[in-house]
DNA sequence: AATAAGAATGAGAACTCTTCTCATTTTCGT
DNA sequence: ACGAAAATGAGAAGAGTTCTCATTCTTATT
């Protein structure tokens, strides 16, 4: 365990953060809400509370080792911080999750907070929709 | 009170229903929670339960009246249909809403799907920042 | 390595928003 | 006006999240 990017953050590298962390950074799923943390790390053995699952994500996301979402279903959604920032387009069939980048969108997004006199500080974009394969098994 | 809107949407013209309406079309404040809408009946003497309330909402936003709305805050922000869809910029500060359309956005978002293989449903675009008067008294 | 002060944890209570339950009331076609 | 069916409202319940506080852990200092 490599309590390195805790301590850059500025948190004490306890064992459920270095847990939590590792799990997030090993994990083949990228989006997922604080009960998904909190059953995976049940499941593999850990004892983590649910309340520290959830308390260490918004730590984290203050320390922008992690970003937050609101997709629609009232959970918040968490992913490990890329660097890049990437909009989402949702499967409201299976809950499949895609990203994608689109410099348009974004340029048109600062030129309309400019034109209705708002200093812009963030945004929210998703897409849903039914996915390939949904759309073939469905 | 006018019951045909009701009528039209297969609803049955009860008080609650009528009333609800009734405000929706007639507040100056276009978007709105249903304990919004609660509160502001409450206050101008109509009895109206809380769960009648979110009950008709749902209603409404089923029978394609009214519109709900995931703004950051936790709560379902509700506004009656216009015809036009329309996307929103928020003032994180005093909770201003400004609405928009941009016909660039819509077709890159449309292209974004296809290039997914999504067959797209739905999408919601939200704005953040602070509103020209929240920059000056701010 | 032991100590001690402060920070973090975890269990469960509490909170917010929303939906459900069900006894009572209202609507509307006859 | 009558009665079947639907809607209402009060409060319970549910989902997701945060809070409380006694206990445990971390880390800087001996
Ligand atoms: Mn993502
Ligand atoms: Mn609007
Ligand atoms: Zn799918
Ligand atoms: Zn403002």
């Amino acid at each position: 365990m490599d309590s390195s990017e805790l301590k850059r953050a500025g948190l004490k590298a306890t064992l459920p953060r270095l847990k939590i962390l590792e799990f997030l950074e090993t994990s083949k799923v990228r989006h997922m809400s604080a009960e998904d943390v909190y059953k995976a790390l049940l499941e593999s053995g850990e004892e983590v509370g649910l309340a520290t699952v959830y308390r260490v994500l918004t730590q984290f996301e203050a320390a922008g080792l992690v970003v937050r979402h609101h997709f629609e279903g009232g959970q918040s959604v968490f992913e490990l911080e890329q660097g890049k920032h990437h909009d989402h387009i949702l499967c409201v069939r299976c809950g499949r999750v895609d990203e994608f980048v689109d410099e348009t969108i974004e340029e048109r997004q600062k030129k309309i907070a400019k034109e209705k006199g708002y200093a812009m500080t963030d945004h929210s974009l998703y897409i849903y929709g039914v996915c390939g394969d949904c759309q073939k098994n469905g």
